[in-house]
DNA sequence: GGAGGCCGATCGAGCGCTCAATCAGGTGCG
DNA sequence: CGCACCTGATTGAGCGCTCGATCGGCCTCC
């Protein structure tokens, strides 16, 4: 599961495999603070070696280029968003309710994690093309995930979708609305958006109307 | 109609208002193009001078800082969306077709100007406060359209919504998955994603599940 | 002649990145 | 054990450069 993404491997001049790792997840802690606070244009490198306790020297011996710290960061993200994505719709049979609690889980990480999707949102462009790819790679898979979910409520003949795809794409974009949107919608709580999405998402997908959910 | 939005009015040199009008416009047209192509921060203050005729100087007595320049750019674009929203949905009486009609043209207009759509998401965050305040309120206005064609509908019977601006917020947004994730949606049509999401949303908000439009 | 608009050479702050010097810890030898 | 040596990680001053912004002189038109 997207362990194998191409790698874009960054270059190193320091050689031990561990202390990379060891480094790089430091690096990672230090600049994502930074990023979300100020962006990635406006955070100096200078600043997130202080921040990580690395002259900038070191710094450097652990990566090329600025772009590899976002990078870094970007793959970090992802990973952790997957792995608790995965764990909380696990098991579940009905394509109906793993839809609501894959729902429930990525609006409830985008609440945990509001700056960091900012960061995703608005900073990605700052990756080459390469970088770029491998960002696309992770959200393909991603979308694949509710995909499979749409495709079999579509098979148990619950959902009516002509594109699931396309639907997919749109259902996960739609939670980044809570973040990407939230000057706009002070005054709602987590919960009722968690709610209101469900059942947008729900009925507009559902193949017997009469069974809605959350009828009230 | 927004013509008031808190204007934030730029520091000129110049004097003469009716040149500071064409001025702007040039600058406008010239540093959209730019933005668009390379980012707001990849964007020198010089090539934009290059690209609209004018020395850096005199540019600089039509603006004061470079973000000035951001400023004009989503002042025009956004004003140029609201009218001709307005334009395409005016006296149109049944919410449900006006809905449909509303989330047609904005995706309509998010189709031509999907550079423009992505710098507002991407570069917005490099305005100081006083600028997104500006941008908040236009996107407002925006918001508060659909939200009155939602109210309307409720009031009617025919849509059955509980948090009507969270929804608003919500539709205006989703129009954006066409621009922001277009890299996931290729082999798409405008017009499927229009059928899509119109079809999509209006079940979701239907009061009567039983009318679908677009059943198939 | 002078006010208003125009110009681009110039400034200097700030940036990403390098590199010669330094340090620490492991290894081999007497 | 102690000393010499070596490899590889660490350091930060500084290089080269870019960029936003300025300023003083120039032109034009009333």
């Amino acid at each position: 599961m997207a362990t194998d993404m191409p790698q874009k491997d960054i270059e190193t001049i320091v050689k031990d495999q561990d202390l990379i790792g060891r480094r790089h997840l430091q690096i990672c802690d230090a600049a994502l603070k930074l990023f979300s606070r100020k962006g990635f244009h406006r955070t100096t490198v200078r600043e997130i070696a202080e921040a990580c306790g690395l002259g900038i020297g070191t710094l450097y011996s652990y990566i090329k280029t600025k772009e590899d710290i976002l990078h870094l960061v970007y793959r970090r993200i992802l990973e952790s968003f997957e792995a608790r994505m995965l764990e909380a719709t696990r098991g579940i049979q009905d394509p109906r309710l793993q839809l609501k609690a894959a729902l429930e889980e990525t609006l409830k990480i985008y609440d945990e994690c509001q700056d960091v999707v900012l960061l995703l949102y608005q900073e990605s462009h700052a990756l080459g093309r390469q970088g770029l790819q491998g960002l696309f790679e992770v959200d393909r898979t991603y979308v694949g995930f509710f995909r499979e979910i749409l495709d079999r409520g579509i098979r148990a003949g619950q959902f009516a979708v002509k594109e699931p795809h396309l639907l997919a794409v749109c259902i996960l974009f739609l939670c980044a609305v809570w973040d990407l949107k939230r000057w706009n919608l002070q005054g709602y709580t987590l919960e009722t958006v968690i709610e209101s999405l469900t059942t947008l998402i729900l009925n507009g997908i559902s193949a017997d109307p009469l069974v809605k959910l959350q009828p009230q």
